[in-house]
DNA sequence: GCATATGGTTCAATAGTTGAACCAGTGCTT
DNA sequence: AAGCACTGGTTCAACTATTGAACCATATGC
């Protein structure tokens, strides 16, 4: 791997973390060696990537991002366009509603708009999606081209739950069935009791750039319900997608994306 | 220079542009080779700082960014504590009150409340602000440490307006009175009939992160008026630090970095 | 059809990166 | 107070990743 890709790397793995760490637990989190983990630190910092409290000597994620993410928010004001719908959302369906974006090799949340009810699920900004095992990635991994989905599914699956579905051809089944409805199902796969269903937002090409879901708890999950959330996050994520890239909509729809059986 | 801060060069050099822009002109302005610069554009986009646009070809700032700034802003929330006092400066001093932070070594304006009159000063968010020629870079370099001074009035000072000051030492000057009268005044130093007012806000350390300023036309800036903003400034930047550091910054009492033994 | 753009690729020469071993400081134990 | 076990930070010879001129393929304009 490059340098570039080593220093981009470090900074993903400390944005990770809960809190500011010392130079030692950075080096050791990504595998470097002290002296390279510094100098990648000393050269982020020059630019603002991240910073070091001068009292703790620990670093944190520096401003430079925000820069960054204020003009790419104002050229691409994704989130501005599609927190209004995740609202709406949420607001119609009584349940947990978030946002995901495909960034850096992951999907991560961008957005959460909480169930006002006692009884919900919780979903953080931040956290990291895994494809095969959430709602929102089976969403986004149907819609993919083939080589990408190999690709997912070429790695170990992680099998977070009892339920999480592991085997590369019962994911495939899954994302047919996704590709057929217009939407994902993940039933407890990611935590034990949570019923989910997502939608992917795709770009003009045809490819997801992140998906709306709904969190459920499923002892108010039943089929019907399941099924009248799905066509909730597939309109949410339409009318998204029509908004984000204006009145034109995702090219062949049917015919863009071949899939392999 | 490191290959990373090249490439996070890059990185900036791209984003201070007004659109997309393909690899030839990226290169160019960087003054980097073709070659070099499509690694460095393939490597950030690996990890999504970088996108290009399937169709164009050109580059455009990934979302990567837009994931940092949001942890970091979860965690040190600096625009979300400040903006409703710029917002609350505004409504009260009547005029365009700006936000800038410190970053990667430039000052830039990172919220904007515009005054509601018809005749005022409009600032753009992401504008960098030089150290000598506006109020926000010299209540800024005015609490900087002696070096630091120094390092910034070293370099060439461009001459911006016909008012601009480009002496050192006379901008060493300007820098005294900002410390004693705890608020700078630039007067049509960045553009002609504009004159602002800014105060810094400040780590615990000392060192300043930003700054707050008010921005009006000549005609409404008298002796008396400027003063009063200048006062207003001062103020809002206090509110903001106490508010910033106040509570909750001092040492971790509680949580240590875990380490394996 | 030629000229001149563009984005993208190659590979030998070279310049930047690496990491074990080092120093210095701090806080805990004895 | 000496010893220990951490910490952040630095050094420099060995080495490996980076560099960029020249290359290809394609697209647009005259």
């Amino acid at each position: 791997m490059s340098t570039i890709g080593k220093a981009l790397s470090l900074l993903d793995s400390a944005s990770r973390l809960d809190k500011e760490a010392g130079l030692t637990d950075i080096a050791r989190l990504c595998g470097l060696d002290k002296a390279t983990a510094r100098r990648f630190l000393v050269e982020l910092e020059k630019h603002g990537f991240v910073e070091q409290d001068p009292e703790t000597r620990k670093y944190r994620i520096g401003s430079a991002p925000v820069r960054l993410a204020r003009i790419r928010e104002a050229r691409y004001p994704f989130l501005r366009v599609a927190v209004p719908f995740i609202k709406a959302l949420a607001e119609a369906s009584t349940e947990t509603v978030h946002l995901s974006e495909f960034s850096g090799r992951r999907l991560s949340t961008i957005h959460v708009e909480d169930s006002r009810r006692a009884h919900r699920v919780n979903v953080e900004v931040g956290t990291l999606l895994p494809l095969h095992a959430t709602a929102s990635g089976l969403a986004y991994l149907a819609f993919c081209p083939p080589d990408e989905i190999d690709a997912a599914l070429s790695r170990p699956l992680e099998r977070i739950t009892e339920y999480t579905i592991v085997e590369p051809a019962m994911v495939r089944g899954l994302l047919d069935e996704t590709v057929a409805r217009g939407f994902s199902i993940n039933h407890q796969g990611i935590e034990a009791g949570v019923v989910s269903t997502a939608a992917p937002i795709r770009a003009p090409g045809g490819h997801p750039i992140g998906c709306v879901a709904i969190a459920a708890p499923i002892v108010r999950a039943d089929q019907a319900e399941v099924m009248k959330f799905g066509a909730q996050v597939a309109a949410a994520a339409r009318a998204i997608t029509e908004k984000y890239y204006g009145s034109e909509k995702p090219m062949g729809t049917s015919t863009q994306i071949r899939r392999t059986g």
